[in-house]
RNA sequence: GCGAAAGUGGCGGAAUUGGUAGACGCGCGAGGUUUAGGACCUCGUGGGGUGCUCCCCCGUGCGGGUUCGAGUCCCGCCUUUCGCACCA
């Protein structure tokens, strides 16, 4: 028998909620019992992606954790917009399309109507009148025209660039989503190859989204990663003449513009533009072959060669703008082309890299900056290595004497100065030479928004014969994805549009001139990036959101999420939003007030034991790494052993059998390749969605990283059924009505008011800290307590059953019906503590002689210090401690604890 | 390599500003109840001690330090996890 009738408490309340449109939310607030109107909070989850295998036991963390927080704020007198929709577009509904035939639109709505109604049987209190879908043409008409507003603020342009090719995908993927030269979905090889794209220039706005990241609540390592990957660099821009070919000029861009007499050589990127101007004749096969294997290289491979520097001397020489010296120009790969200028000064005295090059090569090193202390000391023949440090003071950096031939009137003199002093000396005199300038560089580049996909947003552009778009007219938005029956376009290199004339051959609507339908579509992001403000107006025909629902609405108050989307999802929704705050639609500058990132679920811990693959012999687990015997470089097998099996011995797990076998003892990622995936479904089969719920927040703070255990459901499900017992007594259908008859109308004591109002204060400041799993905690405590009273008031189980609702508000809400009230207790107000009723009247203290305790009093509440003191004296094991020993000091700290410090 | 977070019983985890370490739950043990139970109830449960209504010692990754008092603060290590990867 199940602990209580969770099937058809569930059943009956998910039914209740959706007849009464319970948790419809109102555009306009609703006014509070008190009769002031609603405050709004906006409380949000990610929304997810509905892939074919349904909802996963990570999923309900984060969407438990916020519909806690929109339960219990409705009942605080919060206008509560909790909305959830469907991520849609993406590359498996594609994929699979392309093995099945089977249509996108089918493959996402059926995985939709699963995923929906996996979710409403967790009993979410989602507005699902709001639902959204980045699909729907309804909406993405108003992603497109989104788009044309970045487009109108030049802030989407085309450009030919190399993307990764996947031939087995049949698309291009971005930069984040190929991993080691393989697609990061699916692991297929990849090249780059160069395509005509759509950019967004998302660079204009990074010093905004940095300066944005000051005012939010969020989690500081998401902060911390958004600032790297925006990655500002302040420094100056140094422009080098190249010998012989006075119309030239190589700018780099360094931080460290002191260090100027000290480059030796410059390093252009295989790609840069003057590669092939400035290479000699006799260099040219050598600098060509370079170019070209740099090419098939990956970024990733590039940087895996992190201590083995290569370069090519590409036969030509720079000019030193400071002091007109020539210097050999190289090319190297481990300058990346896409950062800075392309190109850098080399300081190999002052920089590892640089320095590692120098020694390879055999260049010149030239020290130019003394760390502090050694300033007279003479510059060493054979430097051990970079000095990287930003101070100190410079030598060997003098061109006063002369002006520079054909650059320099004057020239200019660093020896002598600070680091700091420096770079502002020679950023000042570069700029009035007209040779360098104060600069700022960013890691962030634009990014790149098409793909060549069919299932995506398609752009609202028309090209013409040379491909100069035209943007498509706001009212023929949306431009809709055509209706196909074959994907045999896939794979030929275009985008699967590009296959379909009678959907690409189109006219201009305003002068009637053949124009192409650009076939490139939008990106997953793009979706993503603006859901939150449909879900505040997502009837709006007219508008993405009305101004004035949007201004009521926004921020999002609570924003949660995993922080696989720290970076991407994160950083490209601020950017529409900015860019939409520029255009007028939005009134807020940042989208997510409060962001957090739920924890990964783990699969259930795990013991595992290594063989040696030759002949079957145990490995001791500390020896085994990367799937070998670490010693003999032997492959080892995993085998996983069973709990009884193993036992605990110091730091580590030893097979009971062979104690000299360490196991490995962990718990993994769930994946279906391991198997030890769990399924929502099951557990809600056995326990109800009450305890699947209740364990999911009380396995530990909403932040981490926890394993997950069957066995533990079995506890929270336990505890359910004792609440259950408590207000409902035996009763074992639902549709009994029963009640306990332990429940009266007395009046509550004072014992029993204490303790509920101390369950009243843990639970409210736990919601509001988000730190359900002890919420949950000071609920079972009180029940605990409760259980051993022979009678129960009513007013005490009414708000228990309160403070209980937002984890497991089914059986609440039943409960709540069970203690006389018709209706759902959604809006029912949140008990209210009362601080007078916490005060107890004794109060027990700990007594430490020396530091450890020796025992405890109790004593009253109101008591004085000296009373304290003295009964703690008289404790009869706190005397044996300090008789016969003189009392140095006595440590009072009222209502906590007494320490006497005793000499010995 | 760089950065961040975290190391507490057999396990998941508690512990406001430094103030009785191990709340709550799992597991385990004993007992009760029941035709039976993977149900329910009660009690116990960090380790050790010739101690078992008492008391003592040890104990929050390791080594130091500050303090009457440290899981908590400081210094130095170790380990794990997660990010980032030549950013000039």
């Amino acid at each position: 028998m199940a602990a209580y009738p969770f099937a058809q408490i569930e059943q009956k309340w998910q039914r209740h909620w959706d007849e009464h449109e319970t948790f419809k939310t109102p555009d306009e607030p609703r006014v509070a019992e008190d009769g002031t109107p609603r405050e709004p909070y906006y409380v949000l989850d990610m929304f997810p992606y509905p892939s074919g295998s349904g909802l996963h036991v990570g999923h309900p963390e984060g969407y438990t954790a916020t519909d806690i927080v929109a339960r219990y704020k409705r009942k605080n007198g919060f206008e509560v917009l909790h909305p959830m929709g469907w991520d849609a577009f993406g590359l498996p509904a594609e994929q699979y399309a392309v093995k099945t035939g089977t249509h996108p639109r089918e493959t996402t709505e059926e995985n939709i109507a699963t995923f929906k109604k996996q979710l409403k049987r967790l009993g979410f209190s989602y507005d699902w009148s709001r639902q959204i879908n980045t699909t729907d043409p309804d909406y993405y008409k108003w992603t497109q025209w989104i788009f044309l507003k970045l487009y109108e603020r030049g802030l989407a342009y085309q450009a030919e660039v190399p993307v990764w090719w996947c031939e087995e995908l049949g698309t291009t993927l971005a930069n984040e989503e190929v991993i080691d030269g393989k697609s990061e979905v699916g692991g297929h090889p990849c090249e780059r190859v160069p395509m005509r794209q759509w950019m967004l220039k998302i660079t204009d706005y990074a010093e905004r989204l940095l300066d944005g990241l000051d005012d939010l609540d969020w989690p500081a390592s998401t902060i911390k990663m958004q600032r790297n990957w925006i990655g500002k660099s302040e420094g100056a821009e140094v422009d080098f003449g190249v010998v012989g070919r006075p119309e030239e000029t190589i700018r780099v861009f360094t931080t460290r513009p002191d260090t100027l007499f000290g480059a030796t050589y410059m390093v252009l990127a295989p790609e840069h533009p003057l590669v092939s101007k400035v290479t000699t004749e006799a260099q040219a096969g050598a600098v060509e072959e370079y170019v070209r294997r740099a090419q098939q290289k990956s970024e990733l491979e590039r940087t895996e060669l992190q201590d083995e520097k290569t370069g090519v001397f590409t036969g030509g020489h720079a000019r030193n703008p400071v002091n007109g010296e020539k210097i050999p120009i190289w090319i190297a790969d481990y300058v990346l082309a896409t950062y800075g200028t392309g190109a850098i000064m080399a300081v190999p005295a002052h920089d590892e890299r640089d320095f590692a090059f120098a020694k390879k090569y055999d260049i010149a090193i030239r020290e130019v900056v003394r760390s502090p202390g050694q300033a007279d000391a003479p510059s060493p023949e054979a430097p051990e290595g970079a000095y990287v440090e930003k101070e100190g003071t410079l030598v060997n950096s003098d061109a006063s004497e002369r002006a520079i031939d054909g650059i320099a009137e004057q020239g200019v003199k660093l020896d002598g100065l600070g680091v700091q002093e420096a770079q502002e000396k020679i950023v000042a005199w570069l700029d009035d030479e007209g040779q360098g300038r104060p600069a700022t560089t960013y890691k962030l580049r634009d990014w790149l928004f098409s793909r060549q996909r069919f299932w995506g947003e398609p752009f609202p552009i028309l090209l013409d014969e040379h491909d100069a778009p035209k943007p498509v007219p706001e009212e023929d938005l949306p431009v809709t994805l055509p209706d196909i029956d074959s994907y045999d376009a896939i794979g030929s290199g275009k985008s699967p549009l590009e296959g379909l004339p009678e959907w690409v051959e189109t006219t201009d609507p305003e002068t009637g001139a053949p124009m192409r339908r650009e076939t490139n579509t939008m990106p997953q992001w793009a979706g993503s990036c603006w859901y939150y403000l449909r879900f505040i107006d997502p009837g709006n025909d007219e508008l993405p959101v009305d101004p004035e629902k949007e201004k009521r609405w926004m921020p999002v108050n609570l924003y949660v999420g995993g922080s696989e989307h720290a970076v991407l999802h994160l950083l490209y929704a601020r950017f529409w939003h900015k860019v939409l705050y520029d255009a007028g639609v939005v009134s807020t500058k940042e989208p997510f007030q409060k962001l957090v990132h739920q924890g990964l679920i783990l699969g259930e811990r795990e013991f595992t034991r290594y063989l040696s693959d030759e002949d079957e012999h145990a490995v001791s687990a500390e020896h085994v790494d990367d799937g070998k015997d670490q010693r003999t470089g032997e492959p080892v097998r995993a085998v996983e052993v069973p709990r009884e099996e193993v036992e605990k011995q110091g730091d580590h797990f030893v097979l009971k059998a062979d104690p000299d076998t360490r196991v490995e003892a962990r718990a993994h990622k769930m994946s279906k390749s391991r198997g030890n995936v769990v399924n929502p479904d099951d557990v809600i089969e056995e326990y109800g969605a009450d305890a699947l719920r209740l364990y999911e927040m009380f396995m530990g703070p909403l932040e981490q990283v926890k394993p997950w255990s069957t066995d533990d459901v079995a506890g929270v499900s336990r505890f359910l059924g004792r609440a259950w017992r408590l207000v409902a007594g035996e009763a074992e259908d639902v549709s009994d009505g029963g009640r306990s008859d332990t429940i009266t109308d007395a009046e509550p004591s004072s014992e029993q008011l204490r303790v509920l109002h101390q369950a009243i204060e843990s639970v409210t400041d736990d919601i509001e800290e988000l730190r359900f799993n002890t919420a949950i905690a000071a609920l079972m405590e009180f029940l605990g307590e409760a259980r051993s009273w022979d009678a129960l008031p009513k007013a005490v189980a009414e708000d228990f059953v309160l403070l209980l609702s937002p984890f497991a508000p089914h059986l609440a809400e039943e409960l709540w019906e069970r203690l006389g009230h018709s209706g759902s207790l959604a809006y029912a107000p949140w008990p209210e503590l009362a601080e007078e009723h916490l005060q107890e009247e004794t109060v027990e203290m700990a007594v430490q002689v020396n530091g450890t305790v020796r025992g405890t009093i109790n004593v009253d509440a109101a008591a004085e210090e000296d009373a304290v003191l003295e009964k703690a004296r008289a404790e009869e094991n706190v005397r044996r401690h300090i008789d016969g020993k003189t009392v140095q000091r006595e440590i009072y700290v009222p209502g906590r604890i007494v320490n006497f410090v005793v000499g010995s």
